[in-house]
DNA sequence: GTTCGTGCAAACGATTTGCATTACT
DNA sequence: AGTAATGCAAATCGTTTGCACGAAC
């Protein structure tokens, strides 16, 4: 499903810039973004397109619940599609590597804190951190 | 154990701001302090201190091993000492209060997620998120 | 022709840093 | 006296916002 058919249905504009944002998203070859990277990529298509345009699009394919977030300990938030795919992630701390973690051990993993403290888990906003295959 | 006495055993020079300091985090009544919280404690001890030595300071018990910080997703980092109790934690998100997680069930946690993605934790940097008995 | 979306620049909150002065030792 | 530590102000990083102009409808 195209992203800027569902900006278009839900009564968006179609604006030079949301192309481009949204055909990086489609055609992602890495899955993870943040605002600086994607904007890195969007202005080899367009040297006019703005940080903040990267920023407003990305809370705005958030609110229609087409790509979500989540915040790294000492760096940038990462944007992705919130597809069939698990929505938790785990980064290298040496080289920034993003794995995806899987939806059922993520469930597993939040059901282990709610046991223990009580607290209702809806999502992990945050990206986990550790070392992986060829860096630890 | 003084933390006074550690910072002046290891060839620190003992300074007001350290004192006020040192004195909050061993009497803390609650235990997370964000560097704002505490600067805002210590203020009403000297209006000299300046966030900036809150910081400093920081850093430096962190070096000796005396405290440490996590990150919360959309807000600051939060400092404590590095007890015998467990440095993961999960924040309401209604109501901002901050929960211990059992340092049992972050073990568990941290294999599941080791298991799955073959990267090697030895920390979790972050604060999980989720809505306490009374928020939720 | 309206209104929405943009680029730009400035504001933001959290944290860090440069620097000249202060105060431990 | 010598130097580490401070306060202050300015810089930084990631992100957000105000605003006047331009483009989509």
């Amino acid at each position: 499903m195209n992203l800027i058919n569902v900006l278009k249905k839900s009564g968006y504009r179609v604006t030079t810039s949301r192309e481009i944002i949204c055909r990086i998203l489609e055609e992602a070859g890495h899955e993870h973004f943040t605002a600086d990277s994607l904007f890195k990529l969007a202005r080899k298509h367009s040297n006019e397109i703005d940080l903040a345009t990267i920023y407003r699009t990305f809370e705005l394919l958030e609110e229609l619940g087409i790509i979500e977030h989540s915040h790294q300990a000492h760096s940038s938030g990462i944007y992705y599609l919130k597809g069939n795919k698990t929505n938790t992630h785990i980064a290298c701390e040496k080289c920034g590597d993003i794995e995806d973690i899987s939806s059922k051990t993520i469930s597993k993993v939040n059901e282990l804190i709610s046991k223990d403290t009580n607290y209702e888990i809806e999502k992990n906003h945050f990206v986990y951190s550790g070392f992986c295959k060829k860096c630890k």
